[in-house]
DNA sequence: CGTTTTTGACCTGCGC
DNA sequence: GCGCAGGTCAAAAACG
């Protein structure tokens, strides 16, 4: 927490500028020519409840996808109870028969949401049944395929294969295709976990699954040092097979001249090193907020554009999380669920343009899948406004624009205003507001994909599931993170990682 | 004094 | 096999 306290939270009006303690002398570069304190980190998610309650709002509007079912029921249930209050209240003089009328109607109604619920239940566990088999399914056609894949590796795979190899730290391992060793009970383990199915989302969903859960072990396990010598030791034998893509990988371009972005976390810097073609050296940070958590992200400036901060995550977080970095969560996990749509067709080679949403109105903000790194890698780029600025992007990927009407070159710095960009001519007073909005619209591009939408149904039925099985608690929890429900994978503990790096 | 950052060394994977 | 690049470790330094 104390780090915290040298972060800057753009999102929080009353937080809008945290003070930095004193670390600005070491980054000279992100000293304000004003002489305020040097901004540590700028925080692009943070939101305060109102945003929470706004957007869950939203979701259920939406209704297609995000609410929880159970939530449904349960606000109908507080609909109709707070509604036969205020009749009982006004019908005092009334005649008890008709008191017990409305009393015998919410009893009905009462019943009936318990048989709406049980529907519900089975249709989750069907749901779950049949997302198994075709895991299982899958894998076995992998198996069977194994001898093309190499080649196949560098073209377009099944999609949805794809998707699970982007989003399943684990399941990649399962459903690896290259993997030889990969056995039925793995994957029938992989597909009995909600967590499964999207790890970076589930990375990226605030934390609230219990750190019992199973997946965080393995994941803890693979992340903890997937290279590291003395993990791989044991290797040798029972050890998990090593998967060929470690782990799917958020990215995030962000125009910022603070050298981190807040998200919510507490990171602690354990390396930096010179990377080749960037004059900027990249930092490596591992989370710190509970012992063990496998999280880690790089942080470079770009080398084309020094203003522009990407940040990188890697692995699922093995803790709750706070509520600021529930909202990052939110976004990285809209981004992961886009992967798990199906849009993952596009592994590579595909446009880098708004082929796939022609009527977004900014195809300057984007999510770039690449398949290309070892590490499978979803880049959101929040750099480009309207009237972007032309950088060079990595590898043939798939683009999937994102409406981003907050200005994201302003994220970084409200006090920054980037010569080049003709939107940093917008008042910093209105920053505040951007960013806070702009997670929401970020949001809501996501999840105005219909792949996006059936991907988080998806992972809400698996998430309802998982936690019904799990504790047997109601699934309301889910979206704790006041928006995007906890996706599959990520459910409460793990978050997927998204990371920001200010190049 | 405890925690975090810095930084050189080390390890691994990959290409030639 | 060698060299390069990416990533991590860990001792030392810095910070609060």
């Amino acid at each position: 927490m104390d780090k915290q306290g040298r972060e800057l939270t753009f999102l929080h009006s009353g937080d809008f500028l945290r003070q930095n303690t004193g670390l600005s002398d070491r980054l000279t570069h992100n000293s304000v020519d004003t002489g305020k304190s040097t901004i540590k980190e700028v925080d692009f998610f943070s939101r305060d409840r109102t945003d929470d309650k706004i957007h869950c709002d939203q979701e259920i509007k939406d209704g297609s996808s995000s609410a929880p079912v159970d939530s449904a029921v349960n606000t109908g249930l507080n609909l109709l109870t707070s509604s036969s209050g205020i009749l009982e209240t006004a019908n005092e003089n009334k005649p008890n028969n008709e008191l017990k009328k409305l009393q015998a109607e919410l009893d009905s109604l009462h019943d009936e949401n318990k048989k709406l619920r049980r529907m519900l239940d089975q249709i989750t566990k069907s749901y779950k049944d049949l997302q198994a088999q075709l895991i299982m399914a899958m894998q076995k056609q992998a198996q069977g395929n194994r001898g093309k894949q190499k080649g196949e590796q560098n073209g377009i795979s099944s999609p949805i294969m794809s998707a699970q190899q982007f989003m399943d730290p684990r399941p990649s391992a399962a459903l690896d295709v290259n993997d030889t060793s990969v056995s039925d009970d793995k994957a029938q383990d992989v597909s009995v976990s909600p967590t499964n199915t999207t790890e970076a989302m589930s990375q990226i969903n605030p934390g609230k699954q219990a750190s019992t859960e199973d997946g965080l072990d393995q994941t803890s396990q693979s992340w903890g040092s997937p290279k590291s010598p003395r993990l791989e030791q044991g290797k040798g034998e029972e050890q998990v097979p090593e998967v060929p893509f470690r782990k799917a990988r958020v990215s995030v371009r962000a125009r910022s001249e603070a050298p981190l972005i807040t998200d919510g976390c507490q990171w602690r810097k354990y390396g930096q090193k010179m990377a080749k073609g960037n004059p900027c050296p990249r930092a490596y940070y591992r989370c710190t907020m509970a012992v063990g958590c496998p999280v880690r992200k790089q942080v470079q400036r770009c080398a084309e554009d020094k203003t522009i901060l990407i940040t990188t995550y890697e692995g699922n977080h093995n803790h709750p999380l706070p509520p600021a970095a529930t909202a990052m969560a939110n976004t990285t996990s809209a981004a992961a669920a886009m992967l798990l749509s199906g849009s993952t067709t596009s592994k590579e080679s595909l446009p880098s343009n708004n082929t796939f949403f022609p009527s977004l109105p900014y195809a300057s903000t984007l999510a770039t899948l690449s398949a290309s790194a070892p590490f499978p890698t979803i880049t959101l780029d929040l750099t480009q406004s309207p009237n972007p600025i032309p950088f060079l992007r990595a590898p043939p990927s798939t683009t999937f624009p994102l409406p981003l009407h907050g200005c994201p070159q302003l994220l970084g710095h409200p006090m920054y205003v980037p010569p080049k960009v003709p939107a940093a001519a917008i008042p910093s007073l209105q920053l505040g507001q951007r960013q806070a909005s702009m997670v929401e619209t970020v949001t809501a591009a996501i999840a105005s994909d219909p792949n996006f939408r059936a991907a988080l149904a998806a992972a809400i039925s698996s998430i309802i599931g998982t936690q019904r099985s799990n504790d047997g608690t109601s699934s309301n929890t889910n979206t704790p993170n006041g928006g995007i429900p906890v996706l599959p994978g990520s459910p409460q503990l793990p978050q997927s990682c998204t990371t920001f790096s200010t190049n």
